[in-house]
RNA sequence: GGCGGCAUAGCCAAGUGGCUAAGGCAGCGGUCUGCAAAACCGUUAUUCACCGGUUCGAAUCCGGUUGCCGCCUCCA
């Protein structure tokens, strides 16, 4: 069964077939590193987090590439109002960066670039374009220029008349057509600077990619992965640049996300709703977030609602429930007990049908549905037979089925905690709990029970849920759970 | 002005030519329970924005209408 990825270069999804076989090489453009990660950059991150995951999975040997941009305009402006170095300014972001997504379970790259080691390269880069005719200079500025490309406007399917004929963009003289763009920016004074042939300054916005996936992929590569809006200017930029200078096809397959809105607007400071992964924790379970972002194709538009999110909440805990029911039963299946490697092996019917949900483009919305098909039916199993007890064939089938269940898990980078532990968790941030009152409050109302005092033990219950304490009375005795 | 996307039940969301339109949440009825909780079973779209067309057959393809959104300028 082969993978299916929609290549927007051709809008129509496609049969991937990797440059060399069982290989995958992947660049994806991270983030730019002047302020906190918002939930966005979560799903980008997240989507691709998974389709690498995914490769991985299916025995590819993959070398994924992530950057981060640590020179820009907005890193300059930012550092200067915060009275901080610029350099200083990114490194903070970048370890923000990585405790957001670390505690998404967002995995890291093979490689994780930063732009401000790599201006040798791109200087060379430049230099290369200068050389061939495609570039120009200007003052101290090096514009590329995007007539002298003739596939120019084919990645992202515009042509130069169009967007002549309909352009806002103030027109820089400096320019001998309105689309060129900057490879090498003269530096003002105070300003971040390296030496160049051109002058002392500072790389162009597309350049670093270029550059970047060149030496740790090669000219020619399988996968370029981004956000949606990053497709004009950025990866059509990226990409003149990259066939003019480096003799290669560049990126084969072209994977872009698309948005997400909060509560039906797009992000923005203006309106106040742009939302931090950091703010986005303190009301929501990593988990719940990561499912969140995953329960819809990632290139339909994600609307972040608070209502959604909860409802997605109580499906995560549904999930958690029955692999806690499962725990109890047959043992923990995560951690220790279970090595990566039994896991990795895990295969069966329910896999198949995951990995056949995964391969058409990636779809992880229809792949949850068959992981809730797979816990209603695990469910079933788990519910005692006539004699109150479930049989040793059940058993031994639970234990292949919930192999295939976290392995799926793992590749969404879900289901990956000690249920108990996520209960915990989840509950935590809102209630403080005594837990000797509860169990006195538990145990009296076993004894009410026993009496068959019924008002007692019903007035008990009502004080513990008060208390955010939910009973379970089963034939082993009663237990209890903090209300999620 | 140019280019592109989307519209599936109360809500979220798969499905893109053919058996009964996945799944989740919420609701309702039932099993279990002293009553609950959890779990399970059943149930909730003769219908996929609207109008035409192609086809033996369309939510799925084509044309048009309406509505929403994105990109064209830094943006995941």
């Amino acid at each position: 069964m082969p993978l299916k990825l929609y290549n927007s270069s051709i809008r129509k999804k496609e049969v991937f077939k990797p440059l060399n076989d069982g290989k995958v090489g992947l660049y994806v453009c991270g983030v730019t590193v002047y302020d906190l990660c918002h939930i966005g950059h979560a799903r980008s991150t997240i989507v691709f987090d998974v389709l690498a995951r995914y490769f991985r999975a299916r025995g590819y040997d993959v070398t994924y590439v992530r950057n981060f941009t640590d020179i820009d305009d907005k890193i300059i402006e930012r550092a200067k109002l915060l009275k901080k170095a610029p350099k200083e300014l990114a490194r903070e972001f970048i370890d923000a960066f990585y405790e957001d997504m670390g505690k998404l379970g967002v995995l890291k790259a093979d490689v994780e670039p930063r732009a401000t080691d790599y201006v040798e390269d791109m200087i060379e880069m430049t230099q290369t374009l200068m050389d061939r005719g495609y570039a120009y200079t200007e003052g101290g500025d090096v514009y590329f220029s995007v007539d002298s490309y003739p596939g120019y406007g084919s990645l992202s399917g515009r042509n130069l008349e169009d967007m002549r004929a309909g352009s806002r963009v103030a027109v820089d003289d400096r320019k001998r057509h309105p689309m060129d763009f900057v490879l090498w920016k003269s530096a003002k004074p105070g300003e971040p600077q390296w030496p160049s042939p051109w002058g002392p300054g500072r790389p162009g916005w597309h350049l670093e990619c270029s550059v970047m996936s060149n030496r740790h992929l090669g000219p020619t590569f399988d996968i370029h992965g981004g956000g949606r809006d990053l497709l004009f200017p950025h990866h059509e930029n990226e990409r003149a640049q990259s066939m003019c200078a480096n003799d290669g096809e560049f990126a084969r397959y072209w994977v872009h996300n698309g948005f997400v809105t909060v509560e039906s607007e797009k992000m923005s400071k203006s309106l106040g709703n742009f939302l931090t992964i950091r703010d986005a924790l303190k009301k929501y379970h990593p988990e719940v977030l990561r499912l969140f972002l995953l329960s819809k194709h990632y290139r339909s538009p994600l609307d972040f609602s608070a209502k959604d999110v909860a409802n997605l909440q109580s499906g995560l805990v549904r999930i958690y429930r029955m692999l806690q029911r499962l725990n109890d039963l047959l043992g923990p299946g995560d951690g220790e007990k279970t090595s990566e490697d039994s896991l990795s092996g895990a295969s069966g019917e329910f896999y198949e049908k995951f990995c056949e949900m995964m391969d058409d483009d990636l779809n992880t919305a229809g792949a949850l549905g068959l992981v809730f098909d797979k816990v209603r039916e695990m469910n079933r199993l788990m519910d005692p037979d006539g004699n109150g007890a479930v049989s040793e064939k059940a058993l031994s089938s639970l234990k292949s089925q919930r192999d295939q269940l976290l392995r799926a898990g793992e590749i969404l980078g879900l289901f990956q905690q000690n249920p108990a532990e996520f209960f915990e968790q989840l509950a935590s941030p809102s209630k403080d709990v005594n837990t000797d009152e509860i169990e006195a409050l538990v145990k009296k109302r076993s004894q009410a029970r026993v009496a068959k005092d019924w008002a007692l033990s019903d007035t008990i219950r009502d004080q513990l849920k008060e208390m955010g304490v939910v009973l379970e009375d089963g034939p082993q005795g009663t237990t209890w759970r903090l209300d999620v």
